[in-house]
DNA sequence: GGTAATTTTTGACCTAAATCAAAAAGTTAA
DNA sequence: TTAACTTTTTGATTTAGGTCAAAAATTACC
């Protein structure tokens, strides 16, 4: 990929791990741009995901059915690497599905490139370490939010991380990633203002 | 280390990645043997957790205070490498305690010659990864669990990956670790039967 | 710009699990 | 072997949040 048009990929990379210009130049070179109308899946239930996604602009849903109920699993926005860990990990299909909330700008590369760019460049490999840290400590601390924490307060901590969700997500969306219904989301909503 | 001793240590690793017989060598010399009498605190609150642990033979429990209630985050046990991964990776002190359920032997190394290793030595830099692998999808599976499930299946997914559980937590750990109250667990295990 | 479709709010009622309290069972230690 | 302590169970009551249903507000689209 032209690495002028890749400005915003190239910044999501520094912010993980500086590489050197010439191995900078080369993972970008891996990523191919797209767009995304919202609502198009980017992932669905079944499919292995063999790519990784980069949100250059707009933001995501993943979710997961249960019964007839629609839970959201995470949100990606602005700056995320994202990808079905799960199906990426161990190759095996998805189990949920990965949907556009607005329109996106994204960047995308294979699996099979990023496993041998990690495997063969160790300032690549550094990117997704700290890639796979930052994963396992949001995912420890949403676990930890579940755990122990009320409605409202895990309402309070979503806000605080992602002020604008409220405007960018629908209720149910919102309400499932935290494990209520949107009715409790709702009135919890009226009584805060 | 004398490398006949760490027969469960090597076993642990191999599990994860195997390495040249050079490679594992280097790795274990960096590792410490020792015993630890139960409730002899591993790591506690506000400490900068710069030791990762191998457990040989034992159980531990990682826990964090809320109000006046403990809260179980996870329970280690036979092949197992654990610390407090969020200071771990952010060199920031601690705000769990790891404390053994049963005596225990354990395999230490410090972050600084592991870090180095990690750094130095693209095998063991792989090893790590896997880690992070793991328990990123251990976080993730925990999250969703407690997501979408209700006591009894909580209950039911924590049987069936740690069938032994029941017999070597106190029941007030277990409760806390599913997020529901020892008087629920109690009660769901006497309907069981 | 008006009608349909979707999303959000509100209300009445219900329930899984929490809380509080005390009894029973198990463990430790002298 | 008994007293003291800890853990688990049982019972009565409460409550946060769920469920079901319908109204209100938004949004989408001929």
């Amino acid at each position: 990929m032209n690495n002028q048009q890749s400005i915003p990929l190239r910044e999501g990379i520094r912010k993980r791990q500086i590489l050197s210009e010439a191995d900078e130049k080369l993972f970008i070179s891996f990523f191919r741009r797209t767009e995304l109308k919202s609502k198009t899946l980017l992932v669905r239930e079944g499919q292995i995901c063999d790519e990784m996604y980069y949100i250059a602009r707009g933001c995501v849903v993943s979710y997961q059915w249960v019964g007839n109920k629609q839970v959201t699993l995470w949100f990606g926005h602005e700056g995320d690497f994202i990808t079905c860990f799960k199906s990426w990990i161990n190759n095996v299909p998805s189990h949920e599905y990965i949907e556009p909330v607005e329109d996106c700008e994204i960047y995308l590369i294979s699996r099979k490139d990023f496993f041998q760019l990690v495997n063969e460049n160790p300032g690549i490999h550094h990117f997704y370490r700290v890639l796979l840290e930052e994963g396992y400590l949001y995912w420890e601390n949403r676990a930890s939010l579940l755990l122990f924490k009320s409605a409202e307060e895990k309402l309070a901590a979503l806000l605080k991380r992602a002020p604008k969700a409220m405007s960018r997500y629908p209720l149910n969306q919102i309400a499932s990633y935290l494990g209520i219904t949107q009715e409790t989301l709702s009135r919890l909503r009226s009584k805060k203002i």
